[in-house]
DNA sequence: ATTTAAATGCTCAGCATGAGTATAATTTAT
DNA sequence: ATAAATTATACTCATGCTGAGCATTTAAAT
């Protein structure tokens, strides 16, 4: 190859397909190829020659591979950092990757992918039990260990302020959209498994490790939904076409790993307008009957950003 | 070049370099290389061999084309359509682009940039003084005529639906985010330049045409800028290191397209600790001198969204 | 009939917001 | 010198949203 060449360039789309099952966030995963096999995100390439957009693209590959019916779909970020694919080694292609975020409503994929939940590769972001046990168990203490021990006084003071914002240790309050700076300290703090990996040592750490850099587009994805239910009805594309109030609850739990105060819940759902009752109840658990609601698709003429916020409390 | 192979990938990235001066938003244009030679957004390859990350990749070829002092850069969203580039049907090659955004204080730009206020692209998104005419008197027209004449029902009432919320016509809520939801509907109704000049035909219509997509790219920084200033302190990206709070709400103004109210922006700025008195005084203009002000960067540790909220009002 | 498990209804203090009125400190015009 | 204009800043007040919790209703299980 003539080095006044540009190398080669591979553009490739990644999926982060999320679900929600019963209350659990699942994120279809397939083995990736490496020796490693750990779990990866669904990948295809994006061919020039016949797809006219990226997203018609993304469409075309997953419709193929999985028989899933990708309802919402939004672009996520696009992914270039030199050694992401392990692939560059050999050949010397770059690997640029746009990531996807695609909501489904809860079915068995065809193929050869399996929905995991996201919490076995975040168990930290899980909160709805309480703060995770990992958290003051491994994390902080290595996190603050790495502060310590960075020796620019001006690059730890900085470290420091990023400990303290991403984890909420000073304010006490945990912000559940900081997925991905979360992430990065433990990525650059060398606490996830794939930082002691792509140091060509053994993986190790907190949560399951994924393949590539899936991790990191996991975190975005996550960050991304979670901001996202605040502003956007996009719950609903998660949820079946009618459900309690509690399962939609359950649902915003879920993908939040925090819990919500019911009664308030409640208010906000229906003042809003988002949903309608059906006339029907859900009668199968114990306890009073439980309304059955459907969402209001006409809310979206009325208000300007009508979303199910987030009341926390136990 | 043999069929199996995919067509060429050329990855580039653009960038909408924001400023505000005095109180208008300015953007970094550069003249296209077409015979049209429309404004267009600054561009740069991608180096695959030598940037380590898109980001650095921007930041290089930025650093060498203008002086410009890149501060705040984030990554927007990553451009594929087919058509994008004219030179796509020249030699068969894919044109795929990475938009960022970018803020820098005012300044001037060395090399063949200039800077020119965003409304001139624009023109409807500007609220400042009252209801732009040009909605009424062509844009509003327009996209009736365009819906009107859907032939398909399902698909008029889909165009509608969608006209009512971007211009927030029957809530007579206006949201200045979004820019984009906008421009997309102006250009599939064929009411923008763009959408003549890609059909072929004279480019005519409201607010200056664009190069290539880049109007949409700009729509694409401005969404997110307007959207961005209300829960992260980016303004201050923009400003001066000291400054009067007439001039802040001056330059949040002129970014949101909107008059706010004074009285509660300055309750807003003051009681959210984003900024702190330098104990000068500001007395250029007439009336009574006004204090300057300095933005307090430890806010960032005390409150989860330190922003500018954007409290409407004459 | 009693207990248990929900769902649902209601209250209340505190805070934020929208929309002002009122007052203070300057420069400019007469 | 005085008034008018201009800008900054202080303060008020009704409204509505939010967080937190108590109370009541309706069912199944024992």
């Amino acid at each position: 190859m003539d080095t006044t060449d540009p190398s080669e360039i591979v553009v490739g789309l990644n999926a982060v397909i999320v679900t929600v099952t019963d209350e659990e966030p699942r994120v279809l995963m397939v083995r990736d190829g490496t020796a490693a096999a750990a779990d990866a995100l669904p990948f295809g390439p994006f061919d020039a020659r016949n797809d006219r957009t990226l997203e018609e693209g993304l469409r075309s590959w997953v419709a193929q591979q999985t028989d899933l019916d990708l309802g919402y779909v939004e672009q996520l970020y696009t992914f270039g950092n030199r050694g992401r694919d392990p692939r560059e080694k050999q050949d010397g292609r770059r690997f640029i990757s746009v990531g996807y975020l695609a909501l489904v409503r809860d079915a068995a994929p065809s193929g050869g992918g399996i929905w995991r939940n996201w919490y076995e590769f975040f168990p930290w972001e899980d909160w709805r039990d309480g703060q995770p046990a990992i958290l003051d168990a491994d994390i902080l203490p290595a996190l603050n260990r790495w502060v310590e021990s960075t020796p620019d006084a001006y690059l730890r003071a900085v470290r420091e302020e990023r400990l303290a914002l991403a984890f909420g240790l000073e304010s006490g309050a945990w912000d559940e959209e900081h997925v991905l700076d979360r992430f990065e300290l433990l990525y650059e703090a060398g606490i996830v498994g794939e930082a002691a990996r792509d140091g060509g040592d053994e993986a190790d750490g907190p949560g399951k490790v994924m393949g590539f850099d899936h991790r990191r587009i996991l975190a975005t994805g996550m960050s991304r939904l979670r901001g996202k239910i605040k502003y956007r009805p996009v719950i609903f594309e998660l949820m079946p076409s009618e459900f309690t109030l509690f399962q939609l609850q359950h649902a915003a739990e879920g993908l939040a790993g925090l819990r919500l105060h019911k009664q308030n819940f409640r208010r906000l759902v229906e003042r809003a307008g988002l949903v309608e009752e059906t006339g029907r109840v859900e009668t199968s658990l114990p306890g009073r009957p439980a309304k059955l609601f459907r969402f209001r698709r006409t809310v979206l003429r009325e208000r300007p950003t009508p979303a199910v916020n987030l009341p926390r409390g136990g």
